[in-house]
DNA sequence: GTCTATAGGCAGATAGAC
DNA sequence: GTCTATCTGCCTATAGAC
């Protein structure tokens, strides 16, 4: 959309995110990001000229970056398992960087937002279950996948095991703790027998 | 355990706890307490000499309150079906009151959290699950159950997908986003016909 | 774009009177 | 137990030189 943010603009993005991620938008400030970067603070106010611009300039590169994932995972796998593994695996990313998912992250701080992060921070939820809905539907009509609520629904729940064990992750500094919830969240949704599934798409039925 | 506190310091805890959940640990300070109060933050000190220690008081007490919220429902009512619609209520009445589970929300902010109250936040996530995993494989052995994994891996993806629930249904106020996780959470856990339970416990087979 | 300097406010915390 | 007064330090943010 915007022109290419300056380099600069962008490590001061690198360094907030990872502490955002890691400790909370409250959990930092200008002086922690100013001696990391080893500038002075009021530089950093020059690129961002409040820590609210700050913060929606963090969501929005989040999201974005989020989507291109997403895209990636349309481009190059077939299947809806095969895709929610991919999407699972992004998580997974974050937490072995001892990180919690950004959003996760200010959705428990959401009260205390500007209201500009406030409103992108419901739209990174929703472009994230949209996409979710679609996959989960798409996977129940194709057999691959089974589940009784709407596609919204299960989207929104899968979400949300998802950002749990990694806020609860986090506590124990145990990642494989985020990968077991994440791994049998999965087999709860796959179909239990994918050769059953390619006989039904080819007309066979099996007990 | 100790003796009763005074009436003033079960008020700080009250207020302190209400800021806690829907901001943050981090998302107020002793001067919003004395405000509410309508006493100053030197007395606030008195009761509490740290906000460390007031912060070490809350989680005590929340891990308390919840312990007897526990046997309260082992008391109360059988089958492990029953038991877990009585605990997931406990999270729906938090989230009534536009709150966030106080550990979930201190889990999020645990790395920026003095150690006294890490190592509390731990235990009440500890003692959680112990009795998750409890009810859960109990649930199991009666049949009333299905799931695949450990107990205690179970009781870690039922308190996961709870906490993650009530972090992003905070983001659209919305308290049904919750419910919907929560119900379906339970009914992929709870076995499908409870007549053909109560056939099986009579050692009838059905198919 | 980055700096020095500083404003103005709020944080957690303490001393000591009552 | 609660108060007034105060301390020290950090916070976000701005002005203006370079």
């Amino acid at each position: 959309m915007s022109g290419p943010a300056s380099d600069t603009s962008q490590r001061i993005l690198d360094i907030a995110e990872e502490l955002a991620q890691k400790r909370g938008f409250n959990g930092f400030s200008y002086a922690d990001i100013a001696e990391r970067l080893t500038v002075t603070k009021a530089s950093l106010h020059y690129h961002f000229r409040s820590k609210a611009d700050l913060g929606c300039a963090l969501i929005e590169r989040y999201r974005d970056a989020f989507a291109d994932s997403l895209r990636a995972i349309e481009r190059d796998v077939d299947g809806a398992p095969s895709k929610l593994r991919r999407y699972v695996a992004l998580y997974d990313v974050v937490m072995r960087q001892d990180r919690m998912c950004l959003c996760g992250m200010l959705a428990a701080e959401y009260a205390t937002l500007p209201e500009p992060m406030q409103a992108r921070l419901r739209g990174f939820f929703d472009a994230n279950e949209r996409w979710l809905a679609r996959v989960l539907g798409g996977g129940r009509r194709a057999g691959e996948l089974a589940f009784s609520e709407s596609p919204r629904a299960r989207a929104a729940r899968l979400t949300s095991v998802l950002e749990g064990a990694m806020l609860v992750a986090r506590v124990y500094g145990d990642g494989e703790r985020f990968n077991s919830a994440a791994r049998n969240a999965l087999a709860d949704l796959v179909t239990p027998a994918p050769a059953s599934r390619a006989a039904r798409r080819g007309g066979r039925r099996i007990a």
